[in-house]
DNA sequence: AGTCAGGCAACGC
DNA sequence: GCGTTGCCTGAC
């Protein structure tokens, strides 16, 4: 089957864009019509827009470009089957969290958009990240026309270290405008170097220099490490996670030591564990 | 009206 | 190291 003006993105394994998409990690994909075909738009960083749809038999389908950059943004590259094989072998939570949810992929956004509305989103629903998100886009991004609709590509740190901490306060970010415009700062003036740090191999480094910026913690450098920098080991420890640990898991200890079992229990993989059972934890708990 | 939410930094011990 | 507290905002 082929859709017009589309082109195919092929996969492996299990994927639901659907549940992809409200995974907690992307925050800005609204639904879109292109050619009669309904799907998901959104800007890929400072990008224009993107169209991707997925058929009830599973095809995805998207534009633009040849596929390769959204199937490395979805992660559609993943090898799903031996990342499941990396998991510890007999754990009942896990495997029902995966049936739970089996389609669910790690993104790998641009590292800027990733740090960015990630540092927007401590003690914000998801609702509400999306929100800000939004308004920042609309703001201080640059607009683009696909099938009718405006679409605001995530604006650049100079943009928002331009704006200034006030001006982004107005767009409901509270407390984070100050964390927010210190990091676009930073990018600005080169004392963290974006693009080294979204080429760096070892997540130890990239990790270290989060850590320096104000207002990213252990949890925040996580996401980041997971849904950008494409460290699947990486295990963001957040409310649900811990909620899921305790209750599930019997762990009742907290931090670096419920952080270090997690990695060595989970494995390589580990963070693609805590994105099932983030997703699991989020509906049953 | 008060509580609470998908953290963090600053401070006290 | 560990635990506590204040922080903006919106939803209930």
């Amino acid at each position: 089957m082929s859709l017009p003006g589309l082109v195919e993105i092929p996969y492996e394994g299990a994927f639901s864009l659907e549940d992809t998409l409200k995974s907690g990690q992307l925050f800005h994909w609204e639904r879109a019509a292109l050619n009669d075909c309904a799907g998901y738009a959104g800007c890929l960083g400072s990008r224009g827009p993107s169209f991707i749809t997925q058929t009830e038999e599973g095809g995805v389908y998207g534009l633009p470009d040849d596929g390769a950059v959204l199937s490395r943004y979805f992660g559609l590259d993943h090898a799903i089957e031996s990342i499941h094989g990396t998991f510890p072998g007999e754990d009942a939570v896990l495997a029902e969290a995966i049936a739970y949810c089996p389609g669910i992929r790690l993104a790998r956004q641009p590292m800027w958009e990733c740090l960015a509305t990630f540092i927007t989103s401590s003690l914000k629903q998801v609702a509400h990240i999306r929100a800000i998100s939004m308004k920042l886009r609309s703001r201080y991004g640059e607009a683009h026309e696909l099938a009718g609709q405006t679409f605001y590509s995530y604006p650049e740190p100079g943009a928002l270290a331009r704006a200034g901490e006030d001006a982004l306060r107005e767009c409901s970010l509270g407390y984070r405008a100050k964390s927010l415009h210190l990091a676009a700062e930073a990018i600005v003036s080169g004392k963290f170097d974006l693009e080294a740090m979204e080429s760096e191999e070892d997540p130890e480094k990239v990790m270290a220099a989060l850590l320096e910026l104000h207002g990213v913690g252990e949890k925040i450098a996580n996401c980041v490490l997971l849904f950008s920098g494409g460290f699947h080991g990486a295990f963001p420890i957040d409310v649900w996670i811990e909620r899921i640990l305790r209750e599930n898991y019997r762990k009742r200890v907290r931090g670096h030591k419920l952080q270090k079992w997690a990695v060595d229990y989970f494995g390589e993989n580990a963070g693609y564990a805590q994105q099932y059972l983030f997703h699991f934890a989020r509906k049953t708990l």
